[in-house]
DNA sequence: ACAAGTTGTTAGGTTTACCTTACAATCAAA
DNA sequence: TTTGATTGTAAGGTAAACCTAACAACTTGT
């Protein structure tokens, strides 16, 4: 019912990721990192606002909602197990691994995502493996 | 400059998939296939055309271009290098695979694509580290 | 060969996510 | 405290990809 588009994630993933940092998030901010304009940011937080994942009251501030902070949690730790695949396990760097899980973060259901996780997992237990396979490429 | 939508790779790639199998393709098959409204087909395919990469008469049948059929295979190789991966490595149904290399398949740049198709190959002459991953999950 | 069904196209609408421009609200520094 | 810069919002517009409804163009069965 709440399913959020590819745009609204990279949104709430980006102000969690800034409310970590403690600052007070601003919208010309957003729209800096997410290179879009200052009108789009105050639409897509009005929307965001609406679905109860942020509270947002113009320039009196922004903050996330509980249910928001969980969504944010859920697209940050697919991008970060996205990531840490493309570098660590097929050795792509860092700019590109981060782009790639940007956009795949998106897509990929809870059932591929913990199948990942698990991988990788295995993965870090098997050194000797992934060491194999960065040695000849 | 001739950059493809996801969409537009997606009627590309099943256009020529259907072409393979010898029946002469019709816009309705498509519609069908993709779930789409037939005169969703039909605008998706005069775009395709302006582009040189089909040749679409209407009634009178469709054709691919050389160009189209390149572009084409390019998404096909994606797509099926990720079905494979899914299945194969991480042991994700089929189902679920296929649905995800969809996804994926537009948005991952040609040389995340060559990576992943390296520790495949690494993977497929490592038999016992993939099933010692299956064998626990 | 032609009526009925199938297939393709056109016109006009919707939604999402952008944009620019203009204006309103706030902040900060003199 | 007022003015100038910054920040946020509103209005109106674009583009992509979809839709339905209506119509046109084909095909096929009799």
């Amino acid at each position: 019912m709440n399913q959020l588009s590819a745009s609204q994630e990279d949104y709430l993933e980006l102000i969690c990721n800034l409310l970590e940092t403690g600052e007070n998030v601003k919208a010309v901010e957003i729209a800096k990192k997410l290179n879009v304009s200052r009108a789009s940011v105050s639409e897509a937080l009005s929307k965001l606002a609406e679905k109860n994942l942020i509270i947002y009251e113009g320039h009196k501030g922004l903050t996330i909602t509980p249910a928001g902070l969980e969504k944010a949690k859920e697209v940050i730790e697919k991008h970060n197990t996205l990531t840490s695949f493309f570098e660590n396990i097929l050795g792509i760097n860092s700019e590109l691994s981060e782009e790639t899980a940007c956009k795949i973060e998106h897509v990929m259901s809870k059932e591929v995502f913990e199948k990942l996780q698990k991988f990788q997992k295995y993965c870090s237990e098997h050194e000797e493996f992934i060491n194999g396979f960065k040695e000849n490429h």
